[in-house]
DNA sequence: GTGATTCGTTGCACGGTGTGCAATATTTCC
DNA sequence: GGAAATATTGCACACCGTGCAACGAATCAC
């Protein structure tokens, strides 16, 4: 991954790494006292850049905060793909998501969800960026099925399949310790759930407790 | 619907009354000059309040627009608690979601979704409305399921329906001028078009371009 | 290398936002 | 009618988000 080859200018790298200190800074903040209790100039202060420059990044404190989820999201994106085409959709879409549990830095993402449940304005940001990877993702699978699906197939399909991902992951930042060893398994395990449950038209009618395949 | 015995004071009238005026100067002001484009003083001024009681009734601008999607999502839940308990799920929720296209002033969901497609701050408030609405659509279906039902087969079924409600709804916006008569058919028809996609999981590989059951 | 150019950063200014607080006006209760 | 409860308002203040012009670093041409 750090093996790219793009000869990226020094000016394209700074902007590069002014964008990650931004989102770092205010990642840490956001961890240290909390969502929505901090500013956007003590943001900038601590990422080293100036407050104006800080608003040519992000438009707000909350922006910076979905960096995170933008890339989970890009991440699956990507991962999608590059599933071979002949590959029935429902497989290709999970092990779209299972696979992306294995990203870098996956408990950070419990934790920017747990704080969502106290923080309004990081919630809607939050909503937002999978409101825009649904467009996204809307776009790549239309290419994919090509004008045989209709807007309306296509929307409903893609909003459910991220719904019940949403909720796999709500389900998993409520109830894993940020700390657990096997934190991707637990998530891998629950969106599989999901999924799953999507696949077969949520028929169960008296689903079991248990949500995971082993213990 | 306006037999309501309660015998409400003036002070709680007065109350509902400056929300609602507040509300509808929002939309006037939205839909003359678009969203975005107007200050809270503004929607204070044509409501006849100050803008320190704006306040006291909405955080923003763009909250006091989504009173009507919150009362569209409100009217379905409480339509959908007044389903017998012993009508099939599915049955129970496409009913009560494509009875409330019945509800007064349909057309302004069009326009209020439309607008929040040019407008990122109303688009949040809108996915932070439909976020809220899920959370009480959850608690209304945990009362009638029991504990049988866990809590991720719970939000992910609420998710995706809601989710292919959106979508419908977007369709619907997207594709039917403000002034269609038959608005309301237009989007019970789509909701229930979507609302079987996720009953029988997606499971038509080409579905049809047809939506609508007919012209 | 050196100068010209391009483009990111910064400070400044300014209008708008959102909220705590205390004073005022209105409704309710007895 | 008067006291208590509660809604409205003005004010102050910190913070937000952006246009603009000046400045500085990276890039390009020679």
């Amino acid at each position: 991954m750090t093996e790219n080859a793009e000869p990226v200018g020094r000016r394209e790298q700074n902007k590069i790494d002014t964008r990650r200190a931004i989102a770092d800074a205010a990642f840490d903040l956001a961890l240290s006292v909390g969502p929505g209790s901090f500013t956007v100039d003590q943001i900038a202060e601590r990422a080293g850049v100036s407050r104006r420059t800080f608003f040519n990044y992000f438009h707000s404190a909350e922006d910076a905060l979905t960096v995170r989820t933008d890339g989970f999201l890009d991440l699956a994106l990507e991962v999608f793909g590059r599933m071979p085409q002949d590959e029935p959709l429902f497989d290709s879409i999970v092990r779209a998501f299972t696979e992306t549990t294995r990203m870098e830095g996956l408990s950070q993402h419990g934790a920017l969800f747990r704080m969502a449940s106290t923080n309004p304005d990081l919630l809607r940001a939050q909503l937002h960026a999978w409101e825009r990877a649904e467009a996204r993702i809307v776009e790549g699978l239309r290419l994919r099925l090509g004008s045989a699906a209709s807007d309306l197939y296509l929307t409903a399909l893609v909003g459910s399949v991220l719904s019940c991902t949403k909720a796999a992951m709500r389900d998993w930042a409520a109830n894993t310790p940020g700390s657990a060893a096997d934190s991707g398994r637990q998530l891998e395990g629950r969106i599989l759930s999901a999924l799953t449950m999507l696949r077969d038209g949520f028929s169960d009618a008296a689903p079991g407790a248990v949500l995971l395949h082993d213990a």
